[in-house]
DNA sequence: ATAAACTCTGTACATGGGTACAGAGTCAAG
DNA sequence: CTTGACTCTGTACCCATGTACAGAGTTTAT
């Protein structure tokens, strides 16, 4: 079933197909449609689901946005806001801090991990593992 | 209810006071009992339970466990390897190099979500925000 | 003696982001 | 025409890490 708008020309794809194309799941897409972070697609009388490129593109926002590390409820912020520069940059920072945050913690955790691991590789004792230790003592 | 070891002279805690102690729910310790990650506490005939120092011990391994990035499930696996120093490293550098990934991915976000922002705060065209073009386009 | 505060067990719910059916209908290829 | 591949709806389930409650029993403080 391929479907060609007599206006755009434009092909409408099957949920199969634009799953394929974007690399996502049928479930994920249907999904994203029940939680009202894509649009309805039209439906013709069989019921099944027709994609044209305005949806798609919503499709790939999502992709993006959540690869930045936006959670599904902000991407869909985002896109309501659509072009409200000020709204969308302060998310953007509050983000922006958040990723800063985790990176400073994680700094530090890697400095511990990594001090006790550099202890067990110098510790001859079979009975106690430093690592362990600390974490009994510390 | 306070009981008093003859032997050691220890006082023993209800889940009250060793929760409060340890700043953790009482429902959070008896989840981890649940769980299997603490052993099962003593229960006198009223059936409540009675944390001695050893148990105390292994909560506070498993809060700084935890703040290290372990899972509960890791956590489990570090209480039983014990003192095997060189599974425990193994776990460690394991750990390590997740935490390491994750400050580089985190780190190239930063990158692109700063850019991002910059160029929303450049921006005059009240029509346009940079950020969302940037997600629908690139 | 009584009320407040604590504990017990067992079960259900919360979160985020999906995944996995079952059972039925539809479409495309040979 | 049949078979396989696709789609539909609706619902239940997954993960980790807890949280929340109901209904009953116990302890402690006044």
């Amino acid at each position: 079933m391929i479907e060609v708008s007599l206006v755009t020309g434009y092909t409408m794809k099957t949920i199969g197909k634009i799953a394929k194309e974007l690399n996502l799941s049928v479930e994920t897409i249907r999904f994203y449609e029940r939680e009202g972070i894509i649009q309805q697609p039209q439906k013709p009388l069989n019921g099944y689901r027709l994609y044209d490129d305005s949806i798609s593109k919503q499709l790939q926002f999502i992709c993006k946005a959540k690869a930045l590390g936006f959670s599904l409820k902000e991407v869909s912020s985002l896109m309501s806001m659509d072009s409200n520069c000020s709204q969308v940059e302060s998310l953007g920072l509050q983000k922006l801090n958040i990723i800063q945050n985790k990176i400073s913690d994680l700094q530090r955790l890697e400095k511990v991990i990594k001090e006790m691991t550099n202890s067990c590789q110098s510790n001859n004792d079979q009975a106690n593992c430093p690592l362990i230790d600390s974490l009994k003592w510390s």
